[in-house]
DNA sequence: TCTCTCTATGACAACGTTGTCATGTGACAT
DNA sequence: ATGTCACATGACAACGTTGTCATAGAGAGA
């Protein structure tokens, strides 16, 4: 709708091909080239790269044919340097880590949805570090993105006050911001947690352990809150023994797990509370045979967890929804900037597939 | 080495905010309202911003101060326009999903090695659509990008002559170009792919069964090839109704393995060319029971094959160096754009994990 | 024939930055 | 006092595009 990406001129014959393969290349074609070749002016060239009406069919035939002969491309750097509305046509995705397989599909669901109006996708990571956050959104900001779609690491999006003074959209994803007013699409991170938790106390445990990722992270926090919320209103007392945070990697939360499976005093079930921590819980309960004595509940599905024996119980988010309402909310702020700000919930549930079914031994 | 992200003109004030939320925002500060400002030319302002040499210290302090007040950014489209190397400082990476595992540790991996040259990632997804990979070509080089990783899905990419033409790296990776010299990191597919059919052929296998995703794809006819050099190799006939590519997806994989598991002469062993492929053909031999019956080797590794029963037997690739390589490559290339067209070859090893060393039947 | 309108086109400035060149200033040697 | 020079700074053009305005020419109506 803005503009069409313009046909015609990227089937470059071969026979330029000298011409590169020399080195020293003339550069790219330009509209004043074109311009000269069809003997027109750079205007009328920028009339029907733009298709703008009042160009005479004639005209239009020869600048075309003008752009094939040189393929010119038109530098949508230079034009969005000059239009008013100065879209870039380009949103930026920071995420904690593109290849964690929940963070994967939300940009996924963002590409798909930014595609859908013609603009380009920058993504990166922050491999929840809170330095990287920050200087990610200042190397997409200086590129002038139309938007940002965040999964904040930090205590502290404050530092966002300028950008959306700016007027910048910024949308968080799976957390929300904390000390600044942003849009913001999550799973409701507690009441999934409590809901099971509650699975496993209804099935009879109480000693029931959680084991997080990194504390700073704010669904992290809501996750425990719900643990805890749920215990509390269950009457059970949380032994200190049996929660541990701050497992940074798949091993750490291995050897967390080796460690509680090992104790005196071990738990009967477990609440690992991502992705990568419920792996190394994974591996920690296959490793010492408990595996089809442990209960185990995962925050966070994740491939094939229906394929383990037994397969596993989780609390399924649904990221690909999380990530569409996130890009569309950035195309809804550009068009209309005034937008009160929002937070959308975006519903999980749990998917009882057998490792949280376990009860509980007899003599608990 | 190019342009140091400037620091301390981000920790704007909330104070601003109000102007902000009153909507009409006047605007993003330019390198000439804060050379009002600080009463001093726009020149002297881009000086400072460059940290080139030849400003005072007082008149440094006094720009830095001014730039602080407004918060000011960098627009680092326009620098790039005027300067004269034309950097954009971003690169596109084309991929077939960027929520594929193995397509996501090559982002991540470029990622990294791009962050490290203060380069922005645009990634997208061609869906194994040879239209979509055109046009997403189209999208990044009209933005400019440096340099462009590509995972090509159509059977030519001679379309590209004009961009390679134009200067601007191009590296294929996964996959070889066709129709065009390019720059190249890949697995050796079809060695690969033979060593694991040998490895089922050396347990006494001769019904092994080939399962691939689509057909345009170069590594898929790769892999294909390296399995009936191993079968021909040892004298071992292929059974066509072994045969099934084109598995578009893990449920027409599922399909595609049952009805082989369920026919009159079942493979003893299955050699699945790709990652998707291999959970349908998991899943099926799961359903029908067979997981403990019939051989299976992957090509790809997956999150939590080793947790399988059995745990499967792979050809694991190494896409993070795969991605690391390609993005390092473009950077070489950017430096030197003379160097000749190269192709490297990343070495992927067999896996043994238990799927794969199944023997066959004793009747057989 | 002389306006008047409409269509097609072009000249020019502007976007925010960087590259080139000129210039003002003071220190220092002559 | 004068010339030389390094240093700090600024004026101006340019990058490739789009927005604004002007204008030449064709056709219509008087």
């Amino acid at each position: 709708m803005r503009y069409s990406m313009h046909m015609g001129f990227h089937d470059g014959d071969a026979s330029q091909r000298e011409a590169g393969a020399r080195g020293a290349v003339k550069g790219r074609a330009t509209m004043r080239d074109v311009a000269k070749r069809a003997g027109v002016s750079l205007k009328t060239v920028s009339r029907v790269v733009n298709e703008e009406p009042g160009v005479s069919a004639a005209t239009i035939a020869i600048v075309t044919a003008a752009m094939d002969e040189l393929s010119f491309q038109r530098d949508l750097l230079a034009g969005s340097l000059r239009r008013q509305d100065r879209r870039s046509d380009s949103i930026g995705l920071i995420v904690a880590g593109v290849d964690n397989p929940f963070d994967a599909i939300i940009h996924r669901a963002a590409e798909d949805a930014a595609a859908a109006n013609h603009v380009a996708v920058f993504a990166a990571s922050t491999n929840e570090e809170i330095e990287r956050e920050r200087s990610l959104v200042r190397a997409f900001t200086s590129r002038r993105v139309d938007g940002l779609i965040i999964m904040p690491c930090g205590r502290d999006q404050s530092y966002l006050e300028p950008e959306l003074t700016a007027g910048t959209p910024i949308i968080m994803v799976d957390r929300p911001p904390v000390g600044v007013a942003a849009d913001c699409v999550i799973s409701d991170h507690q009441n999934a947690a409590k809901l099971a938790v509650e699975h496993l106390l209804a099935a009879g445990h109480t000693r029931i352990a959680f084991l997080g990722d990194l504390s700073h992270i704010a669904s992290l926090q809501a996750r425990k809150d719900g643990y805890l919320e749920a215990m509390q209103a269950a009457g059970v007392t949380v032994d200190p023994e049996l929660m541990a945070i701050d497992n940074h990697s798949e091993n750490a939360a291995l050897g967390t797990a080796l460690r509680m499976i090992s104790s005196a005093h071990p738990p009967t079930a477990i609440f690992s509370a991502q992705n990568r921590v419920t792996q190394g819980v994974v591996r920690a309960l296959y490793e010492r045979n408990v595996h089809k004595k442990i209960a185990l509940v995962s925050f966070d599905d994740f491939p094939l967890a229906d394929m383990l024996n037994p397969a596993v119980t989780v609390v399924a988010q649904d990221p690909y929804t999380i990530g569409r309402l996130a890009a569309e909310r950035v195309f809804e702020r550009l068009e209309n900037p005034k937008l009160p700000v929002k937070t959308i919930t975006v519903p999980a549930r749990l998917v009882r597939r057998g490792s949280g079914e376990i009860p509980p031994p007899a003599d608990e």
